[in-house]
DNA sequence: CCAGGGCAAGAGCACTGCTCTCGTTTGTGT
DNA sequence: ACACAAACGAGAGCAGTGCTCTTGCCCTGG
């Protein structure tokens, strides 16, 4: 039938979607470490076991609420993107939009780049949503390359030959000097975030909007990645 | 008595440091949020109860390994310091000290700079433990201001005042630009160390140690220090 | 239509942090 | 030297946790 086995299948999708829900609200309230099984289950008005039915353990409530986020971060990361403007101003709005999506949802960033919950390793389920930023980033550069060209830094001889695999696991289009400062760029994105995130700029950096920008567009610069001629400090030409 | 009152005094000092100590071992083996109390007592041989004339609880014994870790890293990075090398060579030793120390004892990074526990606070206890190694960073730069001068990158007008009050409260003594860059670079280092030690850095980078040095000598350049005439395989500009 | 499988419920196990009470030990002021 | 108070360890107990197992209900596919 149309229907086919649908009507249980749909409540199925439904329970489940209702599950993440209620613990995504409680991860919000109260953290990762403090999602309880029982309370998810209580606050839906079914008791715990029931609830096994959906998520065979808490670790695997956990994978799914890491996967959302990861894909919630790169939908926004994504919508940020504007593929028609400068890869300088691209860049800025993807870290940007990292920066939001991380103050909107401090929890679920923790859950994704804070400490690992001990105990638990991620599958690899979790590997092609992580890596969405990261693509953003390089799909940049590349651009930017394709451009004008990316001029990055020298590498010293000891790190040449790892940058040289990086770059051809990455993006064999582009040179090993902006792949490794790109990945370095990638790491330190998320210092700055997690740094904000998580009370280490207290009393030290106030106004971080113009703080994280302006560090930001310095990331960008050590790829190769230069303002266009309406950005920056330089007076327009 | 010379021992004052001192045998109970020194039991006391005994059985705490004892307890700091399984606790940290439990750290190691399990992670934070897997810590438990009763399990620290068991394994000393005492009741959970008894646990709690030392620490009145999980948290406070959560704070004083918190404010250990800080010492211990701030010791390990002011031991590398080496106040009479060129103040590039000084930053890459503190910023490879912090590292070291990051993979030496990772639960105890993810303690203090990665997800904070919910509903656990930090008391301002941890404060000048924490400032260790950011006070240090900031004397580098500051002998490297006496000595040949820092060139900061220009700053957007819009950061500008906000660059000024940071500099005012870490160092009054140092040009914003150059401070400004300081903090991102310091929040940067532990992005590096972070992504490192919470895997994301797994099947990307691989060799990683002079890909780690060559990140933070970039960000030393950032700041406005530069290489000694020894150093580093770029000409000096 | 009705057997079989998905489902919720409940009891139960081994944990956790934390509190309270109970004797005992220990240090100190008189 | 002695008594008093503070500090201490032990144990029971409370409320909560993740997870398992068994028991039945009810919906659905053949």
């Amino acid at each position: 039938m149309s229907t086919a086995h649908g009507a249980r299948a749909r409540a199925r999708i439904e329970v489940t979607a209702a599950i993440k829900d209620e613990a995504r609200r409680q991860l919000a309230a109260e953290g990762a470490a403090r999602l309880s099984l029982r309370a998810v289950a209580r606050e839906l008005g079914m008791v715990s076991s029931a609830l096994y039915r959906y998520f065979p353990s808490r670790d695997d409530l956990l994978t799914a609420l890491i996967i959302d986020a990861y894909d919630s971060l790169g939908e926004r990361a994504e919508a940020a993107h504007e593929p028609a403007a400068d890869p300088f101003r691209r860049w800025i709005a993807v870290c940007e939009a990292v920066r939001g999506w991380a103050l909107d949802h401090p929890h679920e960033y923790a859950l994704i780049y804070g400490s690992p919950v001990p105990g638990y390793t991620a599958p690899d389920t979790t590997v092609p949503a992580a890596a969405r930023v990261g693509l953003l980033l390089i799909g940049i550069a590349r651009d930017a390359h394709r451009g004008s060209g990316l001029a990055g830094p020298s590498l010293p001889s000891e790190l040449r030959p790892e940058a040289e695999r990086i770059a051809a696991d990455l993006a064999p289009d582009l040179p090993p000097e902006a792949v490794t400062a790109l990945v370095a760029a990638w790491a330190q994105l998320y210092g700055l975030v997690g740094f904000e995130l998580f009370g280490q700029f207290h009393r030290v950096v106030e106004d971080r909007e113009p703080f994280f920008r302006h560090a930001v567009g310095r990331l960008a610069r050590g790829v190769g990645l230069v303002p266009g001629p309406t950005e920056g400090a330089a007076p327009g030409r």
